[in-house]
DNA sequence: AACGATACGGAACACGGTTCCGCTTTGGCA
DNA sequence: TGCCAAAGCGGAACCGTGTTCCGTATCGTT
């Protein structure tokens, strides 16, 4: 689907040396750009910033969405990482479970606007949604399988349906200081103990 | 703040004729465009459908938030107040909670993308997510003081925050088959009881 | 130094909400 | 009934988005 830019692939290599700076520099510039106005800066602002043309970051990025993935990839691998990780510390599978949930929730809730880029309806972004999913369902699968072997959470659940669960209640949770989305996902996560008390 | 228009007033009174029916036909095809391809339709496709030109919809509903507010205007008024009779009817606080909260979910999957645009980033519906907000918390606020002093519930939840929480949890939930609100909502409300099983 | 491939800039386009204004319709009044 | 100011209407035009296109500039190889 796509040629050579960070958004999916990693060879970087064998391109002009103008073209390796300006997707640093671009690289650069939205991470700015994103935490001072917000994930839905428009294009031309990340193109004046980095100073080049916003056919520039449609050659580096074939989409708005890719950009955004480039910029968060990192972050969304390290959460990844930590699930296992959380796992072998000796935590109850359920409090590790809720840890990791909560870096995930640290992880949208500072990017001013991306849980709302990550909803399901909304066709475009449809790449970084899938991104992040396939990233992060998997290990949340092993955690919740881990908690649900221990008995310490009803089973069944799909992880999923609790990723997007998750995702969606940090919606907006920036920009309203009256809604606080780690409330809404705690109560979210105990809900997951048994079907009733 | 309004005029005389259905949306925030109710004086339908004293307009030219046309005018009046126009607000109708208008209300009609929002209505039927709603349904068939989300409320997130062009509003030139709104015109087209009610035979008028755009200039029209804009004088009878100053945004498109207002004339979504008016289409939905009834519905959430019936939601509103099917909280006391639920409470009513013998119900345990917490069942009639849980059935409440059902009502709206039921509302928000069965319209396409209403959810979406209640989210509280989203500068524009602002007047849209005011009249909802304004109309159901103070009835979730009842159902969960009538649960916490049955002590089925953790005290000290918000209305507010809860009904954000329900509200983002049903971003999506037509759009996506892997995804469906009711779960996830069920497993928020289990979570409203005890801190702990 | 020259030249083809690669990359760049930014004007132009598509598409959404919203505004503006010249024209039409209505309805009270002579 | 006929007149005409006020009320309403239609839709072109405007603004702010993402995205595409293409003439021009730069690179790096010969």
């Amino acid at each position: 689907m796509n040629d050579g830019n960070e958004a999916t692939g990693q060879a970087v290599v064998s391109r002009r040396k103008d073209a390796r700076r300006n997707q640093e520099t671009l690289l650069n510039a939205a991470a700015t750009v994103f935490v001072a106005s917000g994930v839905n800066a428009p294009v031309r602002d990340i193109a004046a910033k980095a100073g080049v043309g916003v056919g520039t970051i449609y050659r580096h990025f074939p989409t708005r969405a890719d950009l955004v993935i480039a910029v968060y990839r990192h972050q969304v691998d390290a959460c990844a990482e930590a699930g296992p990780a959380l796992l072998a510390t000796g935590l109850s599978p359920h409090a590790a479970l809720g840890q990791w949930i909560d870096l995930f929730v640290d992880f949208l809730v500072t990017k001013h606007g991306l849980a709302a880029v990550l909803r399901s309806d909304n066709s475009d972004f449809e790449a970084l949604r899938a991104y992040f999913l396939d990233r992060l369902v998997p290990v949340c699968a092993e955690l919740l399988e881990a908690a649900a072997v221990a008995g310490e959470i009803r089973p069944g659940i799909d992880a999923y349906e609790l990723m997007r669960g998750v995702g969606n209640l940090c919606i907006g949770a920036d920009s309203d200081p009256r809604y606080d989305a780690r409330h809404m996902v705690e109560l979210l996560i105990a809900g997951l103990r048994g079907p009733h008390r």
